[in-house]
DNA sequence: AAAACCTCCAACCGCCAAGCG
DNA sequence: TCGCTTGGCGGTTGGAGGTTT
């Protein structure tokens, strides 16, 4: 972390001061999120545009949840990251009271160090041979420029995290998927949670009895989020065959 | 008691995309 | 079309506080 010397441009740096905090929440809660750049004006804070936001965004905004992640919390974030990547705002977006940064640093800290570690452990191998998994194959569609068209009965539809949204297909019947991008204003999130409530209901039922979602009840499982995750990162956020990210340990294996 | 080490997380940095003139 | 501004994002840093030696 930077110290508290200013910048070149006579900025401020570094950890933010009560007085500042309450300097800037009082010109939120006067003129509303957003136009960040009046803020250091409006406020008398020499503070730059990105400072204040952040601030604002990761600390002072009401409602952030502090402390701990809870079970459940961390059950889905590991969801969520393993459709989405490191889509940190998009995962924070679906976990109530939690921002991208907390996300973020929880999971630098606690599930990727952990993770690292289980790929060491000797056994893992062995007990993946044991697990079996049941892969999940959606129905094919096709891509088109004409989104609007099959909004209604495609949610196979995901946000990428810049705002814009992400559609694949199954051209072919191969199972590689191709994607494009769509536009934000042509997609509602109801259509997201929709389709994120679908993929993990469905998921559920086939994983049921046979995988705990908690990492670290297993080190097989974790092992095979792992493979998963690695395959992710080796190609690309929505450069994957269905096959890897419905995982199969076996599979997993030959990586 | 104190030095060394470790963990956590607030904050910064650089990049990108959208909007606008 | 181009360049500038702004908002937003993910990656990374480094200080504070806790733990170990």
């Amino acid at each position: 972390m930077t110290s508290h010397s200013s910048s070149g441009l006579g900025l401020k740096k570094g950890a933010w001061s009560a007085h500042e905090d309450m300097l800037l929440k009082n010109c939120i809660e006067q003129y509303g999120e957003g136009k960040w750049h009046l803020i250091p004006l409006r406020t008398g804070l020499n503070r730059c545009r990105k400072s204040c936001r952040l601030r604002w965004l990761n600390y002072l905004r009401p409602n952030i949840k502090r402390g701990d992640f809870a079970e459940d919390e961390v059950d889905l974030m590991l969801r969520l990251h393993k459709l989405l990547g490191n889509r940190w705002s998009l995962i924070a977006g679906r976990i109530p009271g939690r921002t991208a940064n907390d996300v973020k640093n929880y999971w630098n800290t606690h599930i990727q160090p952990r993770s690292k570690q289980q790929k060491k452990e000797p056994d893992a191998d062995e007990l993946l041979q044991d697990a079996t998994v049941t892969i999940i194959k959606p129905q094919p569609y096709t891509i088109s420029k004409t989104l609007n068209l099959y909004m209604s009965d495609n949610p196979q539809l995901i946000s990428n995290g810049g705002g814009s949204l992400i559609r694949s297909s199954n051209e072919g019947g191969n199972n590689n998927f191709n994607v494009s991008s769509v536009s934000p204003n042509v997609l509602l999130d109801d259509e997201i949670n929709k389709y994120l409530d679908e993929l993990f209901d469905d998921r559920e039922m086939e994983i049921e009895g046979d995988i705990e979602w908690s990492f670290a009840e297993s080190s097989a499982q974790a092992e095979a989020l792992n493979a998963v995750d690695q395959e992710e990162d080796n190609n690309g956020f929505f450069d994957f065959s269905l096959d890897e990210i419905m995982w199969n340990p076996m599979d997993s294996q030959q990586l």
